[in-house]
DNA sequence: CCCGTTTTTTAGGTATGCCTAAACATCGGA
DNA sequence: TCCGATGTTTAGGCATACCTAAAAAACGGG
């Protein structure tokens, strides 16, 4: 991960805390690979934005406003991790671009994405397509649809 | 847009030069909304990193491996506009999102998304699942899916 | 071909997000 | 309780990506 944001910082404060109490700028510092003495700035400026509260010398948490935030962001980060591996991305590789899209997306792009996970969960079976999907994605050969499913799929459209 | 990356640039020099000749630091910084001075710093970067061949005062031209790194973020560009708008995300959102997350998907998953586009694309009509799929956005509800294509389905799936 | 207009560059400034080194607080064992 | 180890903050620095104002070059009509 390069640029950190608000999100990122909010989101982690999140996990931190609910295994203990307040989260403390080594904590941060170590899961995210910068300087503890970055993290007192971080907290600096959350805090003023109302994400945590922020006492020197030990520690924050997470305000409500925070945690709201948090909570968003993580919600958003599993939906895309979801998406990702329905669509056969590897787990770690879908980590990381989780993590980068949960940012920049457009609510409207974001909420289309979250349908289409439930939509995949909601099913019975794995689609058909989606396994052949995958197949195609393996071998880089697209089987052909067999042709009583593209039959019936016309046909049921027609209604 | 927020922060502009060498990919953006290159690929909007890309653009610019196609209708007309050399590329002005007047043409970027409006396309960009940002200051003719800052595309002067930019272009000496770009030059520096061996993506243009600038000429003080006279505007600048790609270089083949600027030239490559241009096609090859368009193509990315496209592919995921396209990908965005096969899922029902608006145009214009498409194109936005698109032109972030050209900047930081890992190359699997970008692969993953081309082949996404082109199995739509190869399909004689539109998907079931997929109408059905959009028709679930519109309307936030998800309609039952036909048994009988249920049953194809796990029947072809078995061979 | 000269001079005003337009375009481009230079120089210097701001904000951000990270850094290091050093000062400072806190904590727990002797 | 005192003190050294550990954790935290402050102060100052660096790089980046933008900015403005002013200098410099190029352009083009009279």
């Amino acid at each position: 991960m390069k640029r950190k944001t608000i999100e990122d910082y909010v989101e982690l404060v999140y996990d931190l805390q609910k295994r203990g109490k307040r989260v403390h700028t080594n904590d941060i510092a170590s899961a995210l690979n910068i300087k503890p003495a970055s993290v007192t700035e971080i907290f600096q400026k959350l805090d003023s934005e109302g994400y945590i509260n922020y006492e020197k010398y030990s520690g924050v948490t997470l305000t409500s406003r925070g945690r709201n935030l948090a909570i968003r962001t993580k919600k958003k980060h599993q939906a895309l991790k979801e998406f990702l591996i329905l669509l056969g991305v590897d787990k770690q590789v879908a980590e990381k671009d989780a993590c980068e899209m949960e940012h920049i997306l457009d609510p409207t792009t974001m909420d289309i994405i979250i349908k289409f996970v439930e939509m995949i969960n909601r099913c019975e079976i794995t689609p058909f397509w989606l396994e052949r999907f995958k197949r195609f994605v393996e071998s880089g050969r697209l089987e052909e649809c067999p042709p009583e499913l593209v039959m019936l799929c016309q046909k049921v459209q027609k209604n």
